[in-house]
DNA sequence: AGCTGGCACTCCTCCGCGGAGAGTGCCAGG
DNA sequence: CCTGGCACTCTCCGCGGAGGAGTGCCAGCT
């Protein structure tokens, strides 16, 4: 176990280096921070830290950096998660609240994240697994053509046309529509195959074949559209990652375009707190340097999809952490008022 | 006026430092084109050519590079249009087949183009401008709570709430629903505020102040969606830019994602034909030493948005132009299909 | 025990220098 | 108008030494 010095002495390294991206040595660390010992004894401290993984350094002879499990324990356990400030909180409600739909309250969420933490903000679309149902519309684009229109109660709206094999009468139209809503409305998406299976048996056999069409566009759509989407902004500040430059930068790009990568990693993630995760933990190998915090948000009590941000291992953790929960809160009151 | 021997001399230029990112001098240039005259007699034409314009030295005693000057005039004059090879235009309609929705289309394209050029590729979504109406749709979500559709004959869906001054009957939403799509369906979005001007004299008093909400939403979503949607993507080949890296590509990344910079870029281009903005012609700070290279693309024989790519200035601009136009034919082709 | 000051050592970083090489401009001759 | 020759200019690269930051260890002090 470490002692309480040590403890300190990393949480300084951490925040000094964080600050400064250059290699922290002991007399820098005495004089900055006011351990009350001399640089000596924090040498000896330091040197217990490196033997237990927490920091090491790039070579001989220069200073100390914080390794992935440095960070770890200075996330766990000597960092807090730092409020915003006043002018903060009320910008990112201003911000917020002009949003006009869903595609647009979370493309303004991204551009916040991205310029609050100055780092690349990721945002999940609310996940249709975890919605439910507001409406679902039938219309008539030709006598044998369909288009369905599926409204989720986060305001998002997915369509997909439909090849019927003979044409559908108007009245047959409404009554489907009509019976289709009163079972699936306000049901989640997962509950709707077992609602809907018995459908075809209260039409004419004339038309059970139209029917089935339109469950196996319905259930097909739930299916294929709870692969998730992304929203993703602020990736000019990659380039204030290092001096190393393309080898860092490009591997992050391209993870960040493979948006399974992200989707994953956000899935990962711890349901209803907020997840850091760091450097190796990612288990991916463009993003071995990156760190990603995410949290979930929704509109109740009940997280519907993810957001967060992905930024160098060497970020202000306690910073980013209160933007990204900040912002969080935020989207969910507005989803919840829309 | 340049001897036809000068242009091919540019013309080696050109294709030899767009292919080893290094400038070129005249030895390496007789022994990679037979030029037929010695290297003497090349340093004099490009003295010529620098003369002009057209090239320039980074430092005295160095090869030359091309001016921007001189890559237009390449693009203009020396250079044609790269067919693509049979597999690869295969490929293209191989992987588009697969779209499912505009969403897929566009997200495929996208990706698509990124690969094909190994640079940025941006796709706008067909312009709601330009669109004509599909369906109107109008959902009573609660007594006085409505939602507004609006389906384009490219397949894009908008979604709007309205809140109702008073309740509105079953049945005079319906009335107004088939009077609406009677109206505009099959008419151009700029033609609709005309169409539908008069239509809440067709109504009793009591329902006018909601027929005018919804009339309100409609034409508020005509103009605020005419603000064009974009997809961007291979933003990791920036990576190839050049070596002096940081400076180059953070403005490039910004100035991707301000999103009415790119617009703006796509709207002044031509209408039909391909256009070819090179650096400074892009008026754009960060893109100077860029160049875009778009075309628009439609279901019929009309543009109805602009697909393009986004690389350095320093690009193959026959292949580019060749994958560009080959990519925006096979997307038209799929809109017109779906 | 644990902390401290001192000291020798290591190793990176930052110039400054000089040689090599590539490319140019110019000139005189064909 | 083209060509070969020649002197000149700059950049790039490798080398070496000075400077400096930081470390580890040890002996002494509290």
């Amino acid at each position: 176990m470490l002692s309480e010095r040590r403890l300190e002495v990393l949480r300084a390294i951490v925040q000094d280096y964080v600050g400064t991206e250059e290699p922290v040595g002991s007399k820098a660390l005495t004089e900055r921070h006011n351990l009350r010992v001399s640089p000596a004894t924090v040498r000896n401290d330091m040197a217990a830290l490196e033997d237990e993984g927490y920091i090491a350094q790039p070579h001989t002879s220069a200073g100390r950096i914080p390794t992935d499990k440095g960070y770890r324990l200075f996330v766990d356990k000597l960092a807090g998660v730092k409020p915003l400030s006043s002018p903060e909180r009320r910008a990112i409600q201003n911000f917020l609240d002009g949003a006009v739909d869903l595609d647009d309250v979370v493309g303004r969420t991204v551009r916040l994240l991205a310029q609050l933490t100055r780092q690349v903000a990721v945002v999940q679309y609310p996940s249709l697994t975890r919605s439910t149902v507001r409406h679902v519309e039938l219309l008539a684009l030709a006598p044998a053509r369909l288009m369905l229109v599926l409204i989720t109660d986060t305001g998002r709206v997915e369509q997909r046309m439909i090849d019927c094999p003979a044409p559908i009468g108007e009245t047959v139209l409404a009554d489907l529509r009509a019976r289709l809503n009163s079972r699936v409305v306000g049901q989640r998406f997962t509950e709707v195959p077992s609602l809907v299976q018995d459908l075809p048996e209260a039409f004419d056999a004339d038309d059970r074949g139209t029917i089935s069409a339109v469950l196996a566009t319905l259930l097909e759509t739930l299916v294929e559209e709870t692969e998730e989407r992304l929203m993703i902004g602020g990736t000019a500040n990659l380039t204030r990652f290092g001096h190393d430059f393309p080898l860092t930068i490009r591997p992050v790009l391209e993870a960040l375009e493979e948006q399974v990568v992200l989707l994953k990693l956000l899935g990962e993630s711890n349901d209803s707190g907020m997840t850091v995760r760091i450097g190796h933990e990612n288990h991916h190998e463009g993003l071995s340097s990156t760190s990603v915090v995410s949290v979930g948000y929704g509109s109740g009590d009940e997280a519907v999809a993810k957001l967060g941000v992905v930024g160098p291992t060497r970020m202000d953790y306690p910073g980013t952490m209160g933007a990204v929960r900040a912002v969080a809160r935020y989207v969910g009151q507005i989803l919840a008022e829309s």
